[in-house]
DNA sequence: TTTAAATATGTTATATTATAACAAAGCGTA
DNA sequence: TACGCTTTGTTATAATATAACATATTTAAA
């Protein structure tokens, strides 16, 4: 659909576009049943076009659902530096792009001096629907 | 060990015992194996202990890992702030306690106006052992 | 154009991680 | 004692993910 899309392969396309339809992160196995009707028969066909899409920074997986959400960052090419906001009662996950937040995050240096490339956040709390 | 050791039930320092000694993050049937000869036998007794030992913040899990990992930071005894450093090489992780990281997330606000009550920070990249 | 390498796909089986469901035991206390 | 509550034990199964190997498709040299 967007000029990228056309470097994916089909099978990372159709599980691309089925991420992106979805209003909330989606896990292996329900995409997995979403697209047997296109052809998509077993869970490696599935896990091989993540595993892509996540290194391309199309997808990210939120690591505390094994969950999958198309990006909404349209900086956010390669994936190693999300951040996202995870409400604990609807189960609402948004991708928080915040300059600040990731320049912090980006030339964060501990003790030790070791030197990052990648990080994941994920904040949890309650969106403001569940608040109410 | 500690004072607080004393409210875990017998599984439960089992569990802790375990994963403190060890110098990596352990995973759970891994777990389960080297405590199946003090008794624990089946996979419940062992995710019923590592619940309850989160909860305490005695323990941390390790969500890109899906591993286990004692708590070394003494003023985490609820486990709502947590940050790590984990090498990409030889898998060492190493919980971060940085005062003005913690403050930074702590206070962090988006722009939706969300206010977050817990996080989760995964560093990734090479301890200076593999760096070398 | 032929050949070879690299990439993507299909398929079966299996490994790994985690929970449901229910029974029994232990413990504090009214 | 008898009641509630927590912990434990146990079996089975659900949910997540990968190994291994065969085939097909695309790409780029030769
Ligand atoms: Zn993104
Ligand atoms: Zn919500
Ligand atoms: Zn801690
Ligand atoms: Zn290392």
């Amino acid at each position: 659909m967007t000029q990228k899309i056309d470097f994916l392969s089909k099978n990372q396309q159709i599980v691309l576009e089925i991420i992106e339809k979805a209003k909330e992160p989606l896990k292996a196995y329900s995409i997995l049943f979403s697209v047997q009707k296109k052809g998509i028969k077993a869970p490696p066909q599935v896990y091989r076009a993540l595993d892509r899409l996540i290194k391309l920074g199309k997808i990210h997986k939120i690591e505390s659902k094994n969950a999958f959400v198309a990006c909404k960052n349209d900086s956010c090419t390669i994936s190693n530096a999300t951040a996202f906001s995870i409400c604990d009662s609807c189960e609402m996950v948004t991708e928080i792009s915040n300059p600040k937040l990731s320049k912090y995050l980006a030339n964060f240096q501990d003790e030790t001096g070791m030197r990052y490339n990648k990080y994941n956040l994920e904040f949890f709390g309650l969106c403001k629907k569940c608040k109410k």
